[in-house]
DNA sequence: TAGGGTTATGTTCCTGAAAACATAACGGAG
DNA sequence: CTCCGTTATGTTTTCAGGAACATAACCCTA
């Protein structure tokens, strides 16, 4: 296999005491802009539509207004997109991730120095 | 209750395919540090010891080096303290941490416009 | 040599989250 | 007016991680 240094940075962010968004569901949000489609996203995961539509309600709870808008029926069943918010909120936390990569580099690569192995 | 806002950023590091590195072990370090007791740091943290020793087993397991070292019997009945590697381990995750906190902490004022409520 | 506080380790029980399974509603197209 | 793919929602089952419980080993001191 390829080398596959799997020694990297995961972020979170914390909103009040229970909801929160991480590495899961900013990937769904990407999934269900690029597929217009909850149960395309979810299964792009390997996910259930149920657990896939858990989390966007989660997530349409979380912000003021909602993140993802679904239809139902129509010429293709249906579908779901991002909105505003939707799209605003992903890229804040892509931004985020990219930043500490950036600043956890160095104590990143101290530490994988330190790995057993 | 104060206005305790829990918009936050988490930090986690992987390595590899199952070993981490997260907040609950980082305190744990911190406790061993604090009090050179698995036992009390467990305790501090209203955690068993099994559960303590269990975490910084896979910490000592994950590095080359162990994080934490150990005595048995003796005046105090033993205890524990940080190795050079613990401190370390531990104060590249807290870096990492503040640098994080700073360069999030636009986006992350961004995130927190848009939360409901 | 007994006591005390800690490390070390095993076993069983609980619980909450995810998976699995099931069903209904929707609405454009043909 | 039926079909299709999707959203929406409920119920049951499974499972892994943690909690709870139990016990042994260690070693300095008094």
């Amino acid at each position: 296999v390829m080398d596959e240094d799997a020694t990297r940075l995961r972020l979170r962010i914390l909103f009040g005491s229970n909801a929160m968004l991480g590495p899961g569901k900013a990937e769904l949000l990407e999934h269900i802009r690029d597929t217009g489609s909850i149960t395309a996203a979810g299964a792009a995961m390997g996910m259930s539509y149920k657990r896939a539509w858990s989390l966007v309600e989660t997530l349409n709870a979380t912000f003021r207004e909602p993140v993802v808008v679904t239809a139902r029926g129509g010429v293709k069943g249906g579908g779901a997109q991002l909105t505003e918010t939707g799209l605003a909120v992903l890229a804040h936390y892509r931004r985020i991730e990219d930043l500490l990569r950036e600043v956890g580099a160095d104590d990143l690569a101290a530490l994988r120095a330190l790995l057993a192995e």
